[in-house]
DNA sequence: CGATCTACCTGATGGC
DNA sequence: TGCCATCAGGTAGATC
């Protein structure tokens, strides 16, 4: 589900929410969440522990605790963080409860249980986490010059949507967005990267930037099933700026001639427009 | 190395 | 109303 602008628009409401707070309990549901070390291992690490900070790379959540380790959270299709009190009843699929000493609980609820959570010291974080050591560079955290992702485009020959959507290259964007960008820069998802002009390049770096950036003004966005809710339940509102996200044969904001059309690409939905998109 | 598929899961939806 | 197929925001691992 959830994407960069959904992500960074959970991690500042944490920044808020959660900073500062001490956990007082931790309790693991199931077996899915927590996988890559025991309950008892994630739940003791985090007993005790004051957050201290939140950071966000990619699609990956990161937690700082003052006792030096760091909660790593990654939402993958379903998962969400939702805030609550202790005695709100707890929904379908909650797989872990951190209740705070003040201020109620965190609750990570995942219906299709490919999220993720556990806890571990920097220093090991590449080694159990190598996929956070291999991501590319966040754009909205770490912006790059436009004649660097031009570079990064050349060196990499592939379709533009499989570029934009490859976490090592770029992290953070995922099926909605590299849709929106593509046609925000008006080129096509089958493209390839080394056929771009520099007029192009550019185009398509700022339209990474811009649409990055206006989504997460809107609180990222929640399709018609509501998978994605920000801490406090509330959905998104960017879809209501979709141009051509789950448009199919809608007509096109921008040349008002054609009809949004859908294709298949790696496996994916992706839609696009045959005539503003080349 | 890249491209393509499959698997991991639950739930919503649409056709019959 | 039920049954079945298909699809869904992500990613890792296998295979060719």
């Amino acid at each position: 589900m959830p994407e960069l602008p959904e992500v960074e628009t959970i991690r500042r409401e944490l920044e808020r929410e959660a900073v500062g707070k001490k956990i007082k309990t931790v309790e693991v549901h199931g077996t899915r969440t927590v996988r890559r070390q025991t309950k008892k291992a994630f739940a003791t690490k985090l007993d005790g522990a004051k957050i201290t900070s939140v950071d966000r790379k990619g699609k990956y959540l990161l937690m700082r605790l003052d006792s030096g380790d760091v909660l790593v959270i990654h939402l993958r299709m379903s998962g969400q963080l939702l805030r609550a009190a202790a005695k709100d009843p707890l929904p379908k699929h909650t797989h872990v409860v951190i209740t705070f000493t003040v201020g109620g609980q965190l609750r990570f609820v995942d219906p299709r249980t490919f999220g993720e959570m556990f806890v571990t010291s920097p220093d090991q974080l590449t080694e159990e986490v190598p996929e956070l050591a291999e991501l590319g560079f966040d754009p909205v955290d770490e912006a790059v010059s436009w004649q660097t992702f031009g570079h990064l485009l050349m060196a990499h020959k592939m379709k533009l949507k499989a570029f934009l959507m490859d976490q090592t290259i770029i992290a953070g964007l995922g099926n909605i967005y590299a849709d929106e960008i593509l046609f925000a820069a008006g080129l096509r998802y089958d493209r390839q990267t080394d056929s771009l002009s520099t007029q192009e390049m550019r185009r398509l770096y700022r339209s990474v930037v811009e649409t990055l950036h206006d989504a997460i003004k809107y609180g990222g966005s929640t399709l018609a099933d509501e998978q994605y809710v920000d801490l406090n339940g509330k959905p998104g509102e960017y879809q209501e700026h979709h141009k051509v996200y789950d448009r199919e044969k809608l007509p096109c904001f921008r040349c008002r001639r054609a009809n949004i059309s859908k294709a298949k690409f790696a496996g994916r939905s992706t839609y696009f427009c045959e005539v503003c998109q080349v």
